[in-house]
DNA sequence: TCTGAAACAATGTGATCACAAGAAGAGAGC
DNA sequence: GCTCTCTTCTTGTGATCACATTGTTTCAGA
């Protein structure tokens, strides 16, 4: 739908020219896809830290008007994925070192208890094993990825392999915070990868596999938490691009 | 401001005759207090889980066009202290006992994280035993709250505790996460007391400003936990307002 | 070449309108 | 009386416009 058009709502000729995937499903709004777009950009580093973004820019990039734009990037300010400056302008936050302590540690304490959640839920419902076996397939596929060097495969492995465990939980609070923890962290890493290169952790997947078929929540707890240590804490943080770091690599 | 006056933006002659808080700062925008008035409201439960929430209708009341009210409605659906319904329809989530299971267990798994921060952070400028100061100066309030049978007074000053404690460490990701789960539990104690009575409950405050004082963040975060817990396990499940109930409670 | 102001452009915020989907109500048929 | 359908009204979503404010550029004066 172009811009032009002074029409509104779920006019049927849209989506099919507008940047948003087309041809995909029209039954979300406008709004919606926009946020998802976005989102998915954000997570992936297209939108660097200091980058400025505008309602008028963006809403020209994927060609459609403003207000879905606005909504969507209101609410992923809210989620804290994006900042809004004094000025009311909204930019993607610069990562401190200060904030990224402060992930980590948030990530450990929701994740561990969304873990011993998961596995509690699964075990109520007998499927402990079935969601232990999807685990180890995910986990199966990132070793995968590491062996042919797919970085982008091995954090979207990675990502699978967390929400899948908490997904077991389907827990309406803790997991939209995980996801917003996630989404804060997610540019960066992807920023790390640019100014360190491709460095593949170790993680402890397959620990927390084996502590679910135990039935054992405060090893896989455990599991849990040492893997986001290991994720977040092996970088060696003097070369980091952190703040004025980050600057650096904006062109 | 009318809606019938064809401006916008920050017109010198609006705020005075709309509902919202005459003769207040200025500075901010017209959705930001739009906001922070619904937010007030939701969390002293002058909304009941079910009534169902209108743009249109909350714009007439609060006297200013529909666009602020939009945002400030979607941001409080990002914060979940609304929930959009599949109809697209904004309504106050009805509270079950799962949910309010997660709340209690998030709280617990945060403030723990927040009180130890808050600690490490007051320890690290020196100020810990003014901060201890000011904790035992709330505290002696909410006791005062309580002996006047004051419980609006009682629950503020128990919410000043916490976020006083918090506010120490300046965390800029744990804290609104933080205030997310109160916005969630809060309209939910409000309805308790209408169908409860007043009960006020022990808490744990005097421990944990002992903790603060001893410089222990483990028996810190200990009496935090068992404050959280305390005040919210100690509710009668069966006579709870949760789903059903409430709608029971809605005219 | 540097500084400062004035003109210009870009941007966020709020208002208003149009439209489609959903909810509610009325009325006919059984 | 009950149910189904058609109409009417309400509501959310998207588009577009107006305005104030903030950034940016230009250009004169030293």
């Amino acid at each position: 739908m172009t811009p032009d058009q002074p029409h509104a709502g779920g006019s049927p000729e849209n989506g099919s020219q507008t940047g948003l995937e087309a041809g995909e499903e029209e039954k979300t709004t406008l709004q919606e896809r926009v946020y998802r777009r976005l989102r998915e950009e954000i997570m992936t580093g297209r939108f660097k830290p200091g980058r400025s973004v505008t309602i008028r820019g963006l809403a020209d990039e994927l060609e459609v008007s403003m207000m879905p734009v606005r909504e969507a990037l209101r609410r992923l300010v809210t989620e804290r994925a994006l900042t809004l400056k004094p000025n009311r302008r909204v930019e993607v936050p610069a990562m401190t070192p200060e904030t990224f302590e402060e992930l980590a540690e948030s990530r450990v304490a929701l994740e561990r208890l969304a873990a011993a959640r998961a596995l509690a839920a699964a075990e109520a419902r007998g499927e402990t094993d079935a969601l232990a076996d999807r685990l180890e397939a995910i986990d199966l596929e990132q070793d995968r990825a590491i062996e042919t060097g797919d970085w982008e495969a091995y954090l979207q492995k990675n990502l699978e392999f967390h929400f899948t465990l908490y997904g077991a939980a389907d827990s309406r609070v803790t997991t939209p915070m995980i996801e917003s923890l996630w989404l804060q962290i997610g540019p960066f890493l992807y920023l790390t990868r640019e100014s360190l290169g491709v460095t593949y952790n170790e993680d402890r997947h397959k620990e927390a596999v084996a502590a679910l078929r135990a039935r054992d929540a405060d090893a896989l707890a455990a599991a849990i938490e040492q893997d986001v240590r290991d994720g977040m804490g092996s970088l060696p943080r003097d070369r980091l691009p952190f703040q004025s770091a980050a600057r650096r690599l904006d062109p």
